[in-house]
Order: structure tokens, then sequence, then C-alpha cells
DNA sequence: AAATCCAACTGATGTAAATCAACTCAAGGT
DNA sequence: ACCTTGAGTTGATTTACATCAGTTGGATTT
């Protein structure tokens, strides 16, 4: 990872020339919206520091969460293929962001295929991230899912090198259990179970993780671990 | 939509150059399979005739269906971050297909700027399938789901100019089921109460849609409609 | 035609999570 | 200090769906 929010393997020519392209916005407050559903598409969006959800609107006017990012991650892909985005994304927390106009990112991925490369595999990853929360949310418990949002919690800050077992949760318990097919009652009756079972240790948003063992095993069987 | 498997503003040059590019494979047989997770990625696949299923195994080793390909759409996006496919993907019934090799894909697109830009689309494409795909599996009841989707199915299938109101299933119940985060049992008898409600008649895998709004107020309201 | 198989359907029962309903607590506002 | 507000928790009850346990009917085999 360098500056810039794109980690990625080029001269230095190349990336002073993709450098000039991003735009770094003033930091956004918490609840700031960064496009809404039905805007053109135009950019994507890295994120630097704090965090971001994007939700859609469900034809009955329910709010759907789809995607909590984090620093080092990427969103916006879903406004491509039909030119607006699909989805609003807000600021959860004050956060800034990398702003990268796609136009002009096309242009230069014309000219330097390795970046035209990488933004594929970039826009395949959302693709598997997408893939995962599916097979999360057909096949799964109320615990395995939220031990299975912690842990992917835990695991994105680590990349990042962030702490991975102290997690200050920046969005609601509303959100989570939204994002997770759940009501907020059942979010914070795990959290309890979770927390007598000395798996966590919770203080509101602070999350602690005690046993991340006892998370993953939840994960790997269908049997009840007593 | 040409003879080729893509369909896109190209001129008769650059059209020519991609359709040397894919490779129409010989028909496959149902329950074929077409790549496995795990495979290193090469291809993308555009669906002739016939229909896919692509799926993962969780690491307890179930099987989640992440999606049914039918003629038209694209699949084998979720291979490119990792350069190995994440899912397994089969035929469900006779399906013929057009391979599309991705390196060269890849490298027509770096000298023809339009297909570099198209290729994207139509990965972008596959986040917005996903992400309704969550929002439904996140959101809805039995009968929200199954009704989401035969209408899916019926709105693909029409967009081909094949029958919309007559569908032949080429997946099995276990396979809707799976798919929907549901059993086999509860999409037996939700079939059965959409059968009664005269909303479909049902013979085995032969579903013909009676009531096509019908299926779409069960998506609107939260609210029983008696 | 009897035997086997398997997908699909149906019925009875169990249960995880939703719903309904308080209650707590911290943060602002007047 | 008092009132409001909204997020979070906890308890009691209901319910939609899962689970368990057959039954049915078509296809394949013998």
């Amino acid at each position: 990872m360098n500056r810039l929010c794109l980690p990625l393997g080029l001269d230095a020519n190349d990336l002073n020339k993709l450098e000039q392209l991003i735009e770094r916005k003033k930091p956004l407050q918490p609840r700031e919206g960064v496009f809404s559903s039905g805007d053109p598409f135009s950019s994507i969006y890295a994120v630097r520091s704090g965090s971001i959800k994007s939700f859609c609107i469900d034809p009955d006017g329910r709010e759907q969460v789809t995607g909590f990012y984090f620093p080092g991650e990427i969103f916006g892909w879903d406004g491509l293929a039909n030119n607006q985005y699909q989805n609003t994304a807000i600021a959860l927390e004050t956060t800034s962001l990398c702003e990268i106009p796609y136009e002009q990112l096309d242009e230069l991925g014309n000219s330097i295929p390795p970046i035209q490369k990488y933004l594929m595999k970039l826009i395949s990853r959302e693709i598997n991230a997408d893939q995962q929360l599916i097979a999360l949310l057909a096949a799964n418990s109320a615990q395995q899912k939220l031990a299975s949002l912690l842990l992917s919690i835990s695991d994105r800050l680590l990349q990042r090198k962030l702490s991975s077992t102290r997690i200050l949760l920046p969005m609601s318990r509303g959100e989570i259990s939204n994002y997770l097919g759940l009501t907020v009652e059942t979010v914070s009756r795990v959290l309890g179970v979770f927390q007598r079972k000395k798996y966590l240790a919770v203080n509101k948003k602070e999350i602690e993780i005690l046993d991340m063992q006892a998370l993953r095993d939840l994960m790997l069987s269908t049997e009840e671990v007593e």
C-alpha cells in the first residue's frame, strides 16, 4: 500500500499518472452521503479512513444494507452497468475518501494495460464478496451470521494493520441486523450469548474478540457447540 | 444480439476480431461440469441454450447455489479476482456454451477500448444481480422469495424472446430451495399455496404463471394479501 | 407386472427467530 | 433539574419455517 488508495505494482511513472487522477476529498461528516441511488455514475471511491455503508431501497420502500466498506476498500462499482448508482452510500462516521473519476481512470487504463487489468480484478473482488454474503444469508443461523460478520470485520481491519481483536463498530445494531437479515432484538440477544460464553466482551459499540477460534468453529458445524 | 454470444455496438471489423476468439463448445450433457471451484481461471462463458447452475462449497462442506444462468447470460467472472474459480458450474440440462478465453479477450480489449468498456459493464451487471439476490435473501418471506425467483426467470426468458408465462424449470426443488435459503418442503408448500390461489399452474417442472400481478404484489407489501 | 428408486408432495411436531411490549440509559434541549 | 428522544437490552408470546416422518407417482429395472 502507498500514499494512494490503490495498492498495485506499477512503475513510478505510471503510478504518478494514476496519482494525478485521484482527488482526496475533504472528510465527510457522519451520515453524510457520497452518492444516492439513481445518481449518474461518475466515480468509484476508496476509503482512506472511517467507514461507509451502502444500501438500496426495495420496491416496497424499505432500506436494505448491501455492504460496509472499511479503509483500503473500494465501492461504487454498482453504478457501472447502468451508468447510475443502484445503491446509496453514506459515511458511518467521520470518513475521508479518495474519489477516482471513472472516465479518466478508464482512459488511463486504455494506455496502461496493467491498470486495466487491475481494475477488472477489483470489480471481480466485489463479486466474490457479494457471493460470500449470499452464501452467508442463505445458509446460516443468527449466531453464524453474526460470528461471520465480526470475523470478516476483524480480518479486514487486520489486513490494513489495524487492531483485529478490538473493534469499534461504526454501524448501529439496526444496520447490522438489516445487513444480516435479522432483527435488532436478535442481534442484541446473540451478542448477549457470545458475551456469556466469553467469546466477546461487548460494551455498546466497542467489541473485543476474546475467543476468535470459538467464532470460527461456529461457522464450521451445523451442530450445537453444547 | 447477433450470432455471437455478446450483444454490443462495434463496427464490422472489430466484431470480426471478437468473433474469432469465441469458441463454440460442443453441447454439454445434463450435470456435466464447466469448471470447478479451485480450477485456474481461463475463460468466461456465455450460455447459448440450456441453463447453468453455479455453486460454491461452504467451509462446512455444504453446497450453496449462487446463481442460475440462462441463454444470453454470462458467467465465470468469479474466477478473475484470484485467478481461480470460486464456484463450480454445471449444466442443468443439455446446454451449449460459448467459451471466451479471458487472456485473449483482455488483449483485444487493450487494442479496442469499446470492448474493454463493455467488459467492465458485464462484470458490473453480475454485481447488480448478486446485490439483488442479497436484498432478496435478507429481507423476504418464503413466498416473496419464490415469487421473486419466478418473476426473475420469467423476465430473463422474456428478454431473450422466449415464453415468459410458461416456464420449464431446469433445476430441481432442492436446487431452488438451496438458492433461496429454504427447504425443499417449504418450496413445495409455497408452490402449493400459489397454485391454490390460482397464481400458478404447476405440473412438476412445468410452471405456468397465471397471475403475474399477484406475484408482483407479493413483493410490494409486508402485509398479508389474505 | 412386480420391485426399486427418487423427486416431489403432505402432515405432525418442534424451534429459532420475529414480534410485541416494557424498561434502561445516555445525550440533548428547554 | 426535568422532559424528551432514540438506541440498546430484556422478557413473554407468536409464528413461519425447519425438521421428522410418511405417502405418492413416474421412471427404470428385472
